[in-house]
DNA sequence: CTACTTTTTACGCCATGGCGTAACAATCGA
DNA sequence: TCGATTGTTACGCCATGGCGTAAAAAGTAG
């Protein structure tokens, strides 16, 4: 699991895909996170007008964080093994 | 330059250092992103209330790119350099 | 097919982001 | 030190996110 992104749907999808390999609900992360179930629908269906708060409250409920990188960027892991 | 960030603030020191690295002001990545000056400070000052689409905008104009990645996660490339 | 779970969408409401514009503060070069 | 560039903050305005609540739609197990 390490998914790039520059744009709000490749977020949401990210998001839903790390959701989903947790084997959890959008109604766990809701409990997590005190939003509701309808912004983390809408956040994962690519909502680009989200809240960077409600991003990273939903990534904190998931175990994730951002790496910010360069585009088209360095060394890949994979590149390595 | 590759920044990790959990938190606005993270997000906002990474964004402005990348942005002094490629020699440019805020005034510069207003023009190239249609987003006013007091927008880009205020993101970079560690606005959590920020629009996704804003923070997007700021960092395809650094040609930055989002990474999500586990937290406390995998090998990281200074560990085998 | 049916019942249950999960996700999506809607309505009214309040809070706030980002806009234009502008002034103020801070930083920097000569 | 001073003028100029850069960054921060403010005001009024409009648009919209996220809230509570609720219902509809989609997906899943039996």
């Amino acid at each position: 699991m390490d998914l790039t992104a520059r744009t709000a749907e490749k977020i949401g999808e990210a998001l839903r895909r790390t959701r989903k390999a947790r084997g959890w609900t959008q109604s766990d992360i809701s409990a997590r996170t005190n939003l509701r179930v309808a912004t983390i629908s809408s956040l994962e269906n690519g909502d680009a007008g989200a809240k960077l708060a409600t991003v990273l409250a939903v990534m904190a409920a998931l175990g994730l964080e951002f790496r910010l990188v360069e585009r088209g960027g360095s060394l890949e892991i994979e590149d390595i093994f």
